[in-house]
DNA sequence: AATGAATGAGGATTCATTCAT
DNA sequence: CATGAATGAATCCTCATTCAT
């Protein structure tokens, strides 16, 4: 393979997503990669290190394919829409960036704790964006714009729960449906 | 000590809710309530047993602080304001009963996965409820009561955010009286 | 129950025949005995001791069995016909006094050592004289009787080898004819 | 070292053949192998997987060793005599094996009753093979030989008994000389 | 006599990390 | 660069025995 870091993070990508950060070894790491267990060391100081950039590379490709639905919508009703929906799958993909900003044992490692909080800004200045720009349209009437911002990103947090595996993403995006429909109702204009 | 058992379960809850499942070891339970290693298996099988029997404690003593507030309330509209905040205020006490709710690590044992089912099944119910009551009044407006009790429910959930240490309870309080005050708005009739 | 030591012995003889010596724990006697733990303690010192008893129980019952069997045999073969038989179906109901024979583990018990020892002298010196009846009434042609009676004996033992579950008690009582009588014949007059 | 797998094999062999397999520790088998417990770990999966290696590597050295003594016999009667007295005597030296064979405790790992199996049908083989020869050869006499096979292999399993620490290997041969006397006796042609 | 709560000394196994080759 | 053998601390759980009631 040309790319031994890249082999890496592939096979650790894979391995975390499924068993999670503690319950994947270096073991398995390795062998998944086909590689031995030393080399992994080479390229990374320990085992959350690996993590840690899989959680940025993740993140990364999260922000940017928001920002690609986003621009595509015209409406703030369609940005908004576009924003929930395109973060609601796109995580789906991404099982260590979602366990990442979910899980509480993971809460003490600072890199974590650092994506978490970049990400929320990051998703509170996008709906800000998006509730200021409706406001001056009149399409919106919203009175506290940060709070409200807050609120909506807070609530759409609610939709990473872990949902049982019979869960279908049909169903999840059916009630995503009525749930933006009750808060665009309630932050429209009469 | 009159009770060992009650201790125990003291001690774990304590180190559980500080350290989680998995970091927290029995030697250290044993330690902080002051007895053998062994008594403790006097009492429990296992360490995941001590966790189950906390999650269950602490799942029904919520349960009944969210009977009471949502009792004493008289309005839909208040139910539904009392029901999320006292369990927005409660959770932030249970943090074992939060964590296993939330954490992405406990999602394989079947008796965490059991409780999570049970207690999205019971919340739903009771929005259920307060929406038909809502809308039999005509103070609601909703068209589909189950996947808009299901929206709202799921919304709540993101309210759950493993919030920086700095979140005040009173910003977290602040913003879901916002995001109630939207909802509402969105389900009002008008 | 009038008899608790009776009681403890019953539970143990019924375990220690399942599980062996090693692998019955003295929880698991208290429970089948259904009596306190510490009662156990009444009656017996360690755990050993209680097994030591049964060993001694069962080697008294065995050699009774055996005694009466040749008591109503009365030419030599028919003798020693009864002894092996005797002794092999008996010892079949006596699983702990047949391990406490067998079992390596347990050599270095030395009331195993002395049980052990005790019953192979008093089966040769039964054989000894089975054998000098034998000679004297000319029936065997047995040059030196002590060490005739101890090849005997050996072979015998060989009979409580560990069979197959599968291998039926009739099978092995086939084999046992079929060995007497190459022993017969070997040491028959001819 | 240059083979540290080698090395923990010796150690086990030497502590298995002392103490047994469940008294035996594997801190005991990493200090005297002088190695870190982990190690062992490396090599093996669990403290029986050690255990059973040892059997096995034993089982075929004894069947060895009874093949060539067996082939270097001519006649019959000294072929089973070789067969008899080498098994003896090499058993002697392989107290792990023979303990695998005998031991009560042991018959539940099924490694240990395969290989119990494979050794008794070998062995069965073997005798029926030099009885058949025998006969063939007018030598021997004997009706059934698949039952004096098992008889006589049955009988010859009684040499395995645990003997006191006091018995001589010389008093054990010399009984196994009048055994096979016996049992040559009673099946050679008159 | 009877109880069963309490104990703590082990014992097997896992796994991230190091390091000599 | 790459390896994988070696490590040992850490952890859960078992169980014979004691002892206060």
């Amino acid at each position: 393979m040309i790319n031994t870091k890249e082999v890496i993070l592939k096979a650790s990508q894979n391995l975390f997503a499924r068993f999670g950060l503690k319950k994947t070894t270096v073991d398995e790491i390795a062998k998944l990669a086909r590689i031995g267990k030393g080399t992994i060391y080479h390229y990374f100081k320990t085992k959350e290190q690996i993590f840690a950039e899989i959680i940025d590379k993740e993140s990364r490709y999260l922000r940017q394919k928001i920002h690609e639905a986003v621009q595509q919508a015209t409406t703030p009703q369609e940005k908004l829409h576009a924003f929930v929906l395109t973060r609601l799958r796109t995580i789906k993909d991404l099982t260590n960036y979602y366990s990442a900003m979910t899980d509480d044992y993971l809460q003490h490692y600072s890199f974590i704790e650092k994506a978490r909080q970049e990400s929320f800004q990051e998703e509170l200045n996008l709906v800000k964006g998006i509730l200021e720009e409706g406001t001056a349209s009149k399409v919106f009437a919203v009175e506290d714009i940060s709070l409200t911002a807050f609120a909506i990103v807070t609530a759409l947090k609610g939709l990473e729960y872990p949902w049982t595996v019979e869960t279908s993403l049909a169903d999840i995006e059916q009630s995503v449906n009525v749930l933006i429909n009750v808060l665009f109702k309630g932050i429209e204009t009469r």
